[in-house]
DNA sequence: ACACTCTATAACTAGGGAGTTGTATTGATT
DNA sequence: AATCAATACAACTCCCTAGTTATAGAGTGT
């Protein structure tokens, strides 16, 4: 399923045909593809949630099943994906099975996800109070 | 559509309720789902190969649809949802629409992406070669 | 006015994925 | 051996969205 030798000849291709002044501008489809997979991993809320779960150590899926809300069979799927990325590690005690964040660099991106949002929350709501203070001195 | 006010209360919200040692594993749910939305937007191979055609400057969306190769309706709905999000922004010139990229951070969120599937990927193969050493061995 | 180009939008289809329900499997306990 | 609890998996439904086709609108030159 994993394409891992097509995607290091690819990742080779990209220093290779090279059109613009600068490299990532003409990145490999395939490259870009798996970029895109990482990113659809983390682009749904109950997975973001188990991840953020696991912020502070390693839990049993009973665990985070207790703390997210979520149904068995959603939390075992999800973990999976979450496994198959990279982004979580699997490992079974006796008949518990505990997971861990395998790359603490997620919470890196989210945080600059969240720096991004904020700031833009708050140019809105400059925006706001600058309309709020026109729509005054017309009245 | 956008849930502002909202999002500005959760994100108080998500610095009082919290139990554990760490705020962060108790993120509020409207906050995960942004969080969760804009990797939503970057998920996608198509949008993220318009993202890489803009890091040198600003195009039009001609432009757009030559180098990508993608269809002239997709790239303009791809080009809206990137705008929603604050990914790019539009200026509208005569007949053509030039869109650039607003925040260069997405590609630092790439590239840290990128450099962590490549660590994998250099894991896979080492463990690949140790296998492949392993088999040797034993023939 | 007319024709032409560029961009946006509406409507539609097909495919994928989240969540649920039911079941299988595995380890522990008695 | 039997039972119980924890986890994984299969099958199903429903919703969302990427891509396409056709059309509309807006700016430009003739």
């Amino acid at each position: 399923m994993v394409t891992t030798p097509q995607v290091m000849n690819q990742h080779a291709s990209v220093v290779g045909d090279c059109e613009d002044d600068c490299m990532l501008s003409k990145l490999s489809p395939a490259a870009l593809q798996l970029v895109a997979e990482f990113f659809k991993v983390l682009s749904e809320s109950s997975r973001l949630q188990i991840v953020c779960r696991l912020r502070n150590g390693p839990k049993n899926v009973s665990e985070i099943i207790e703390l997210t809300g979520l149904g068995q069979a959603n939390v075992s799927k999800h973990l999976k994906i979450l496994a198959q990325a990279g982004i979580v590690t699997r490992e079974q005690q006796g008949v518990c099975v505990f997971y861990q964040i395998a790359n603490p660099f997620v919470f890196d991106l989210c945080e600059l996800v969240c720096n991004s949002l904020a700031q833009q929350i708050q140019q809105q709501t400059a925006q706001q109070a600058a309309l709020d203070e026109f729509r005054q001195t017309i009245r």
